[in-house]
RNA sequence: GACCUCUUAGCUCAGCUGGUUAGAGCAUCUCACUUUUAAUGAGAGGGUCCUGGGUUCGAGUCCCAGCCGGGUCACCA
């Protein structure tokens, strides 16, 4: 086909209705093109159905719309503007976000993983010969918003000093079938008509990073987040390591587990709570220092800090104790915010959070003295429930002395700390997986960074008394006994690994979806994931006449069972006879269908097939 | 799990005390336009007012139930 307008009429359209029916339909046979068929592929938007037009139109010209080759750039859109002087041929691809068409010439914007990038398209520079296609038809009238193409040609500087690209060829790499919601920027840098719905961004990720350049930048710091300390446990010569995810017993940690089932073993196995126990066997078994990101799964409540899966970053070092784990972590988050903002401050919810070491150290039993009064040391069970309904804390009977003064702590003290500050000297109730402290038996040598108000890390000096962690670990079993659904289950190989021998070892874990909210300045955890937990999307599948056929529908009445609602097998679903032959009648009354009313005998046939 | 709240065009949103054919901007389509940039000018099309009941002469609007989302709480080391 030659230069002109494109047809857009009749012969168009029709090609376009079966290639729709020839994607929807595919695995059902050609000759299903039926009345609602035809009806439920004109149900597409008006948009939609448009740009499948132009996407025939394209193969009709014989441009292939979804090409295999490789096409290779010179250039990305942030190196080019860098490098950027007049007369560089240059070759971009990316996915037009607008077009401002002015007749002869346009211009458009281009947008690649890096940012976008000006181009301009003159008629005559792109088609020099008499065919004229390529910019009146191709470009002017069947690209969109959306669609992918390669360009090739020559940098300039606009009269308004903007810098661009004169394209000399333009490739189509791939056609976009629905539109981008349609977000403004004004020369103010004022976002309008922003793509803002929650759940449609957390549904539609994909759409949320091509149109919100914010979103995107956040997932670029949680990436460099992860590198920084790659790079800085690597360069220590310590080892990142992978452990199961399926557990047979979910240790480490006390919450609720996903629980599923191994069939060849016919074994109930669970996804990890926490790696901790497998790392600290890494250590037995002679690896000085041992990494990794674990995915974690707990089977609890979601909110805006909590996700049902979240990742840990866990570090476990041979010789340490948790004094070296808190200079660790300083200098490393001090890293982690230069590498993400240049410096070490960072601003989160209007207020400003200082990343620079030293962090403050307060121990548990001074917060608590500080923030209610209640002096925690040498307390008795009794004496600390009585303290806690003093300040105002509900207890029940299930909670042990540990339980009680996480109480306290958690509510009464926690959200007081915004800088960043190691919270120490966890009593031993609430530590069964830590080292006693050095100076005092009724404290382990535990920390909690606190930021924020939030826990962002939880360390120990690991406890590596055999004895001892078989007793907490009974302590544990006694407390589960009294009604604490959150203590843990003991771990026999585990302590079989100990009585190996563990050398004395400090580990660490980093709630790193929290420190991506610090770092982002970020109020949701489902912000700093890609894809966070959502109640499954219902999708409407469409009518499948062929299975209402199948139950003895006659052909004549599918289509306006469809019509009526009742689209699928599954809609038919519990329904009573009477109940359906009535509406369907009623139904075929209204529309004065010219086909013979229903019997009940005939209704009852379909939904006996049915149920 | 409980309570509160929201859902109107592809996107962002108006829609009063229930009252004619549900509106706007952007997006889309048609036409014009060879350095624009939230391009511009003229015209056009586009709606399951979340779903299902109810009240009413009449429901986007009022009532009841429910879905999805959001919030608060509970749960959550």
């Amino acid at each position: 086909m030659s230069g002109q307008v494109p047809e857009r009429a009749v012969p168009v359209l029709h090609c376009s209705i079966s290639l729709q029916l020839s994607i929807v339909y595919s695995a059902q046979s050609y000759s299903a093109y039926t009345t609602s068929n035809y009806l439920y592929a004109m149900q597409r938007t008006e948009q939609e159905r448009i740009r499948r037009e132009s996407l025939a139109a394209l193969r009709a010209h014989g441009i292939e719309p979804y090409p295999a080759a490789e096409f290779t750039v010179t250039h990305r859109s942030k190196r080019l503007a860098a490098e950027f002087k007049d007369g560089m041929a240059v070759t971009l691809a990316g996915r037009i976000m607008s077009r401002r068409i002015m007749g002869k010439a346009s211009f458009a914007e281009i947008q690649d993983s890096e940012g976008t990038f000006q181009l301009y398209l003159n008629r005559d520079e792109l088609c020099p010969d008499e065919d004229k296609t390529m910019y009146n038809t191709v470009f002017k009238k069947l690209l969109d918003r959306g669609d992918f193409i390669g360009i090739s040609g020559e940098t300039f500087t606009t009269q308004t000093g903007e810098q661009s690209v004169m394209v000399k060829e333009l490739t189509v790499l791939s056609k976009s079938l629905k539109p981008l919601p349609a977000v403004k920027v004004d020369e103010d840098g004022k976002v309008h008509d922003a793509f803002a719905d929650p759940e449609l961004r957390y549904r539609m990720r994909y759409v949320d990073l091509v149109v919100n350049p914010d979103v995107k930048a956040t997932f670029e710091a949680r990436s460099k987040v992860m590198q920084i300390i790659r790079q800085s446990f690597d360069s220590e010569g310590w080892l990142e390591v992978d452990t199961p995810v399926l557990q047979a017993i979910p240790g480490g940690a006390a919450a609720r587990p996903f629980v599923t089932h191994h069939n060849a073993l016919d074994i109930p196995l669970y996804l990890r709570i926490a790696n901790e126990l497998y790392l600290k066997r890494l250590i037995v078994g002679g690896f000085e220092g041992v990494y990794e990101f674990s995915r974690n799964f707990r089977n609890e409540g979601m909110d805006r800090t909590h996700n049902p899966e979240f990742t840990v970053l866990e570090l476990y070092v041979a010789y340490k104790d948790y004094h070296w784990m808190m200079q660790t972590t300083e200098n490393l988050l001090s890293d982690i915010s230069e590498a993400v903002h240049g410096g070490t401050k960072a601003n989160l919810n209007g207020t400003e959070i200082d990343f620079a070491p030293p962090y403050l150290r307060v121990t548990m039993r001074d917060a608590i003295l500080e923030h209610t009064g209640v002096d925690i040391d040498g307390k008795s069970e009794a004496e600390l429930r009585a303290a806690c309904e003093q300040v105002g804390i509900e207890t029940d009977d299930s909670m042990g002395k540990g339980k009680l003064i996480d109480e306290l702590f958690s509510e009464k003290c926690e959200h007081h700390y915004v800088q960043p500050t190691f919270i120490i000297d966890y009593p031993v109730e609430m530590s069964p997986l830590t080292k006693v402290h050095r100076d005092n038996p009724a404290y382990t040598e535990r920390f909690e960074l606190i930021i924020n108000g939030a826990e962002v890390a939880n360390a120990y000096s690991e406890l590596n008394d055999p004895d001892d962690q078989r007793k907490r670990f009974e302590d544990q079993l006694k407390l589960s006994e009294r009604g604490d659904d959150e203590a843990m289950f003991i771990d026999q190989d585990f302590l079989r690994a100990l009585e190996y021998g563990m050398p004395p070892t400090s580990g660490i874990g980093i709630g790193i979806d929290r420190l991506v909210m610090m770092l982002t300045n970020q109020i949701s955890i489902q912000e700093v994931l890609f894809f966070p937990q959502m109640r499954p999307e219902v999708f409407h599948q469409g009518p499948d006449e062929k299975g209402l056929q199948a139950l003895g529908v006659p052909e004549a009445w599918t289509p306006h069972l469809v019509g009526a609602g009742f689209d699928r097998p599954e809609a038919l679903k519990g329904l009573s006879p009477g109940g359906l032959r009535e509406k369907m009648n009623g139904y075929r009354k209204k529309n004065k269908l010219d086909i013979p009313a229903l019997t009940l005998e005939e209704v009852e046939t379909w939904l006996s097939a049915r149920n």
